[in-house]
DNA sequence: TACTTATGATAAGTATACTTGTCAAATTTA
DNA sequence: TAAATTTGACAAGTATACTTATCATAAGTA
């Protein structure tokens, strides 16, 4: 019938949609103003203390570009700081202030219980078999995106 | 190691933007100005010629703000052209142009070629099995997206 | 040490992808 | 038929998600 619900490409878009929604949803109900981004750079930043700008990007596949405005709305809102690293000027670097870390342990319990609520339609085997492709599809194809997933870095850690 | 890297959220929103990534990489290899969204609306259109914008926007899960804009810039390159229904002024009556039919047959090949490239890491038998998958997930998921895809018209066919 | 190159961050611009609100036109209900 | 509700489209605002360009600072090379 209509040529475009088959492709893999609107399929992968609308189940990324479902996902966003739910998460903003359960957020919503919870009295959380936090995106899923926003969440992913808060988690990370407090794996990874006094991480900068454009590791924290490599490390959640995001561009420098649209990171900058994440980091700068989630400095707005108290939750991170951002200092100039002394022994290199150029770089920001990224720290949990007390209210990034009281939120994110709010948060984490239910951002882990919305992930099956994302693949909900599916019982427990598919939901395993799902997230195994999910995970080879995503890495075969990590090059080929934009802002690809990068775990080394070239400096010392941090 | 890094919390947010087996979520479903997150390989999902890595796999949209491999997908993106790949459909903006084969569009400008041939030297074609269009997105994925654009070239689910013209295709849509095609197959519904007179089409209003809000049934458009039900048939590719959009909703009704975003396309507008969207539909500008289809209509801005002379893709499409944008009428008055008569039966119903509130309404915007979608046809491709000549040029949009030209251009929608030309993009058609790739974009069919694209998709498996999307899913290049897997072999067949999984991709098979993703593509299952992503479709139960979700249809089971569209009540649950800000844009469910509304497939019934309560309008007579187009 | 001067020169080149690389890198971290930002700025400006485009295109989604939504939210809320408004307006006009149509439909339904009273 | 008048009033209430619904609906199609758009406007304004927010947040990604990129592109390209620029700037400052570092690092490497001649």
């Amino acid at each position: 019938m209509t040529e475009i619900y088959g492709m893999a490409g609107h399929l992968i878009r609308r189940l990324n949609q479902i996902s966003a929604s739910i998460f903003a949803d359960r957020m919503r109900a919870a009295n959380f103003d936090i995106t899923p981004v926003q969440f992913a750079a808060l988690s990370t930043i407090a794996e990874h203390p006094s991480i900068d700008q454009a590791t924290l990007a490599g490390l959640i596949a995001y561009d420098r570009a649209t990171l900058g405005g994440v980091v700068d709305r989630l400095e707005a809102k108290g939750l991170i700081a951002r200092t100039v690293r002394k022994t290199d000027r150029r770089s920001r670097v990224l720290t949990l202030t007390e209210a990034g870390r009281v939120l994110l342990d709010s948060i984490k319990p239910i951002v882990w219980d919305l992930q099956s609520q994302i693949l909900s339609g599916l019982d427990d085997g598919e939901r395993d078999e799902m997230l195994r492709l999910l995970r080879k599809a995503a890495d075969a194809g990590n090059e080929l995106s934009r802002a690809p997933l990068q775990l080394k870095s070239n400096k010392e850690p941090c």
